[in-house]
DNA sequence: GTGGTCTAGACCACT
DNA sequence: GTGGTCTAGACCACC
């Protein structure tokens, strides 16, 4: 269910936090279930425990998961997350809309190049 | 015409790598055009040579410059720029359309977000 | 009468013993009331009775409870009470106006501060 | 400028990041200016340089700080310290009262006892 | 068993 | 020299 790339520059606990993000907000964890323990996937993945402990305290401070100290970390209640997920989608968006003007795109090509993508989105569906 | 800024977290040799990257793309600089000396551009900005020495040298590696020994980095021809550009663009948007598609979001929401950015983004202009 | 919020940070014992102290404070318990047995409670609460224990221990230790072997746990005499909560309020109450203070809040700020504070907690009541 | 205490109970990252951010915004440490290498504050703490490091990341977290990587870390420039001094200190105040409502104290005694702390803290100056 | 903190020591990227 | 990441291994509190 989580995998490390070697390869990806970004560091290991980041990968390890953005992956179980995306499972928590997909909703393949769902609210109120446990993670797998600190260690037991440190041992599945061969990475040190305190670098997943890294990711699940990110986890933590975004309020995605909340820990019982004995017990172990535990998907939260979060009824932002449909608000989150849109947000994020929308700030991809801009950036690259902004990063397109800087590189001399007009606002007619990329409102274009935008409705093409769409299409061939739908299409593939 | 190249700025520094020290609060961005990316390193500075592709801060310069890309600003230049983007004044070439915009062809502020043109086909030919002779880019500063290392070791000025390094006084201008008050940064190590090596800094730029190495931006450049990312620039050359992608063809965008040539280097003639002893007298200069030169702008190269380049008569992909235009389709590189929107290449690029219409990349990163299937990129995030799938990843927002995995999240969760429906084509509609989806579109109806896209419209709400390129509106956002033309309203600024 | 007691609960125990998985999500609080705090260590369970911590609760148990807090709740019980502030139902000593109150009267909601009164003197030479027996608490309920160590077993029971943590029955009642699913969980260790070990947590109970130390809960209790403490309280005993603050004099709050005694104990009688065999018997169970009583709520001690103690007629300090009202002084003990007025003074533990004054303290807290200098010692955050102090860290204001030092923090270069003025006195009229901590005065207008605290004067809106009390007036919303009425509003709640 | 900075001590560790080892008998408080709250872990060391916490103490220091506590420590600073005071430093911060009492303004003993001014916009610009730079922290001390996480090394060289492990060194005169004599404790190890992650748990600066840890001490330091909460810091740029929280805006307070910014890292420019290979240089050091940097004091930022922030216009809500006055705020946030404000919003911290009506916090802790709204916890102490509603504790001490818990406890059994009237309104009335409550405002009672503040009055007489802001008096007597003026008293001192 | 769980998570939380800390140390010691290493390597990397950047300046 | 700087910060950022990671490992290995330890100890603690809690359940």
């Amino acid at each position: 269910m989580i995998l490390v790339d070697s390869q990806d520059a970004s560091p290991i606990y980041e990968q390890v936090y953005r992956r179980i993000r995306t499972l928590i907000m997909t909703e393949a964890l769902k609210e109120g279930e446990q993670l797998p323990s600190v260690r037991s996937l440190a041992m599945e993945l061969s990475i040190n425990p305190n670098t997943i402990q890294r990711a699940y305290s990110l986890l933590e401070q975004e309020k995605l998961v909340y820990v019982v100290k004995g017990r172990g970390n535990f998907v939260a209640h979060n009824e932002e997350i449909p608000t989150m997920k849109r947000k994020q989608f929308t700030e991809r968006c801009q950036k690259i809309i902004r990063e397109a003007k800087q590189m001399g795109l007009t606002s007619e090509e990329i409102k274009e190049l935008l409705r093409q993508c769409v299409e061939e989105e739908n299409d593939r569906d």
